[in-house]
Formats: structure tokens, sequence, C-alpha cells
RNA sequence: GGAGAAGUGGCAGAGUGGUCGAAUGCACUGGUCUUGAAAACCAGCGUACUGAAAGGUACCGGGGGUUCGAAUCCCUCCUUCUCCGCCA
């Protein structure tokens, strides 16, 4: 969330940053100052009465200490006194604050400069695009077709097994699943990444950390009986490892990355967008996470974006680059890229990968901080990306490699499949 | 799942109702001494909110309660350890 002296101070470069995504704060923004005002000046107030309270007590203290038992009890009486005002005074101060935490969760985090003002996906920038098209001497089938065709993955046996939304990966088709899987950790490592295998339930705090809760309750998994919720994504536990951590010194760049399924209920969606490998509800992915510095945050960024680009690159895919507009980004983020690779058979971008930086939005939340030179906390910076989820690269590589008999795979994998082939 | 014990500052470990934000030791930081280092000695050494500051408030696993007053008593949850049961 938003720290409050920015919105102290910042209240009409907030305004102007959310109107990038056509999110109208000025009301909230008016409430949560005034009620933030409001808040402080119980606040002081009731300290006040606690302090002349606390200051009571110890001279009670004292008296009985010194046998003193009589004036003790009549000191007591005044208390009586400070104690009903204090009691409602509490309560006053406890609303106020809950209003004001529950209006600041509301506020989605400031756009950056670099962040065109749009309504949708239509709105988004195309950065750059790269690779070219392949061309076929036949009609390309779907990777649903080529799943069936080849016996790769079995879309019927896991509606049987759990219901649609979780295809079984067969035979090949798993080894496939496997070596990507293996890829992606080997890239991930090779650029510094640690590799963590983290839970993939997770408890609420996780959730409120990274931001899922309380916006995107109804899109997680919830196992009531012991109060979790399944990751729709390992940002989730990833991040969370520095949840509540002071890091020690303003020096430092941690990345870390981990492979987990992820778990989306996906309410909602229908018709053609979840066909085949196109929207699940299990799904794998590497995801690569890291903690900056506010002023190495962007060059994090940078390393991120380079990063997928060279694993695209390397599984010979064709891509895009988009800059999400304001009406498209996500509640948490302040800028994100994501990555689509283009599926033939379809006719169709996939989005593959998106890179994100929240600046301070998730560490406030997740109370992430570093000393800095005069040995003050300051909020980290957060970012992540997916280094990449796999579904929807295994359809483009199915799809934008057939031949009428085989499918040919990348030479990158080779060495994690042990076949440079599929063939009928 | 059942029975028992325990959770205190970076670590170890006192404190069982009153001036305790918390003894002591170790670690750490600064200083004295030393050619340098070690040792010794002296001093400092948690976090957050609030305030211009002085200060105030909160925090002894989490939450709630009793009391004028809670690290200390009560309730509840979580975690760890020991024993029993079950088990990949």
């Amino acid at each position: 969330m938003l720290e409050i002296q920015r919105i102290r101070n910042n209240k009409e470069a907030i305004i102007a940053g959310l109107d990038k995504r056509n999110f109208n704060v000025q009301s909230i923004l008016e409430e949560v100052l005034s009620v933030d005002e409001k808040w402080r000046l119980k606040k002081t107030n009731l300290e006040s009465i606690i302090a002349e309270m606390n200051k009571i007590s110890r001279e009670i203290g004292i008296l009985f200490g010194q046998g003193k038992k009589e004036e003790g009890n009549k000191i007591k009486l005044q208390i009586t006194a400070l104690k009903t005002k204090e009691s409602v005074l509490k309560n006053e101060v406890n609303e106020l604050h809950n209003k004001l935490v529950k209006l600041m969760y509301q506020i989605p985090n400031i756009p950056d400069e670099l962040v065109k003002k749009g309504n949708g996906e239509l709105d988004n920038e195309k950065i750059e695009e790269i690779g070219k098209t392949p061309k076929f001497g036949f009609k390309p089938l779907s990777h649903w077709e080529i799943s069936e065709k080849f016996s790769l993955i079995d879309f019927e046996l896991g509606v049987k097994i759990t219901g649609s939304g979780f295809p079984v990966y067969v035979g090949q088709g798993a080894k496939l699943q496997r070596a990507l899987i293996n890829f992606f950790l080997e890239e991930g490592e090779k650029n510094g990444y640690i590799e963590y295998i983290p839970p993939l339930l997770v408890n609420e705090s996780s959730g409120y950390g990274t931001g899922q809760l309380p916006d995107k309750e109804g899109q997680m998994y919830y196992l009531e009986k012991d109060d979790l919720y399944l990751i729709p994504t390992a940002e989730v536990p990833l991040t969370n490892i520095y949840r509540n951590v002071i890091l020690p010194n303003d020096d430092f760049s941690i990345k870390i990355m981990g492979f987990t399924p992820c778990f989306r209920r996906e309410a909602g969606s229908y018709g053609k967008d979840v066909r085949g490998l196109n929207r699940l509800h299990q799904f794998d992915k590497v995801e690569i996470v890291r903690i900056e510095h506010p002023s190495n945050s962007d060059k994090a960024l940078n390393e991120m974006i380079n990063h997928i680009k060279e694993l695209l690159n390397q599984l010979g895919l064709q891509y895009r680059v988009l800059r999400l507009c304001g009406g498209d980004l996500g509640f948490t983020a302040s800028i994100t890229y994501d990555f689509e690779v283009y599926s033939v058979a379809q006719d169709k971008w996939l989005e593959v990968s998106s890179v994100s930086r929240f600046d301070t939005f998730q560490s406030t939340r997740l109370k992430l901080r570093f000393k800095n030179a005069d040995n003050k906390s300051e909020y980290c910076h957060t970012l992540n990306g997916s280094a990449l989820a796999l579904p929807r690269i295994l359809a483009a590589l199915l799809e934008n490699n057939q031949t009428t008999n085989s499918i040919k795979i990348p030479k990158v994998l080779h060495k994690f499949t042990g076949f440079s082939e599929i063939v009928l």
C-alpha cells in the first residue's frame, strides 16, 4: 500500500498518477486525509490519558511499596474517571484506524512515468517485436489437436480426475514439460538467482503481504478447514520469505527464484480463451523475484526483461514486448511489461510472462526494509516476473514447430529431453 | 490425533504482579592503552507510531481478558521440544 506520508505530501501527484488507471481517487484521498488527521488527534489524546494513568499507577506502586496502603487506595479513585475516558477514546481510535486501513487498501499503486493512460488491452504499447512468423505448407494444427495426435497431453483425463483446466501431461509431453522447467531454472541460476522450493499453500498474512488479499480473494483456492490458500503464483511464498525483515545495510540485491505449480480459480472465464492450454486452473511456472534498493530497481527491471527475452530467443519463438497502459496495470504494480508469443495456428498472441516493479507497494505491506547509511529503516523495492509460465510456451512450441508428422524440439532443450523431435 | 514441557533483545539466559524496555554474559560499535593486534578498561548498542524538541505510547510467540498496575495471573490460537499413536 502507499505510504501515508506520501499521501499527506503528494496528493495532487497521486491523483494525476491514478488518473492513468482511470481511477478517480480524489474522494478516497480526501477521506483518507480527514480520517488520518482525526485518528492522529484522538490517538495523541488517548496516549496522554494513558500516560497520566501510568504515572498514577506508578505512584500507587511506590506507596504500596512503602506500606502506605490507604494513600494508595485513595489515589486509585482518581483513575476511574480516566478509565472511562480511555475506553471511549480507545474505541474511537480503533475505529478510525480500521477505517483508514480499509481506505488505504483500496488505493492501487501509482503508475510509473513511462506508463500511458489507457482503458485496457488495446491501449498497451508495443515496445518491440522479435522473430518471424513460421511458414507452413499445410494448415497448422492447434496445440490441442497436436497434443491428441502425438499423445502428449490428455485434457479429458484431467476432467475425469479433477475437472476442466487440469490437464494431464503424458510421456514425451510430460518430459518436455520437465525439460522446460529445468531449462528455465538453469538459466535463472546462470543469472544469479537462488532457487527455492517453497510451500504451495500459504496463510492469510502472506496473501496480504504481496497484495493478493484482499482484492483478489476470489481468484485463489481457499481451504477453509485449515485457513490456507493455494498459491496463484510463486511470487506469494517467495516474496513473503522477506516479510517482516529489515536488511542490515543498504548494500544488497536479492535475486531468488522458484518453480511451482500455480492454482487459479479463473471464475468467469469461458469459451475459446480457455481452450487447450490457454487458461488453466493449475499450471507450472518458474518465477523470479528481486528485492532491491530503490535506486537499483530500474536496473533490476531491465535485467529481468533481458533475461526473459534471452529465454524466448533461445527457444526460437516469435514474441513481442508490451508496456501495459494504466488501465491494464495490476493493482500492485507501478510498471509492467508483458511478453507474448505468437501462436500461428490460433493466430493469437499468448501472454507467457509479466514482469513488474512494485516500488514500495508490497514492501510497505510486507514490512520489508533496509538500514540506510544513517541507520534509518527505509522500504525496499520488490520486483517479480515469470521466467517463464509453461503452458503457453508449450502451446506455442508445439504449434510453431510442427511438421505433418513430427514436432521439432528447440536445441537448447535437447539435453533435458533426451530427444530432438517427437514423431508419430 | 492423545499426554506433557516450553516460547524473553543478534545469540545465550535472568526475571513469576509495582520505578522492567527488561539483569548478566557473548557478539557488535566507538574510545583509552599498544609500533600494530590481542587482552584489559570505559562508553554505546531493539523496533514502530507520534512530536520541532523534550518527551509520550506500544511491543517479552499472536489475539483477548483480570487488575490502579502484567514479561509475570486467566482464556484462546500458533510454534517448538519430549513421549505415545498413525504414516509417505
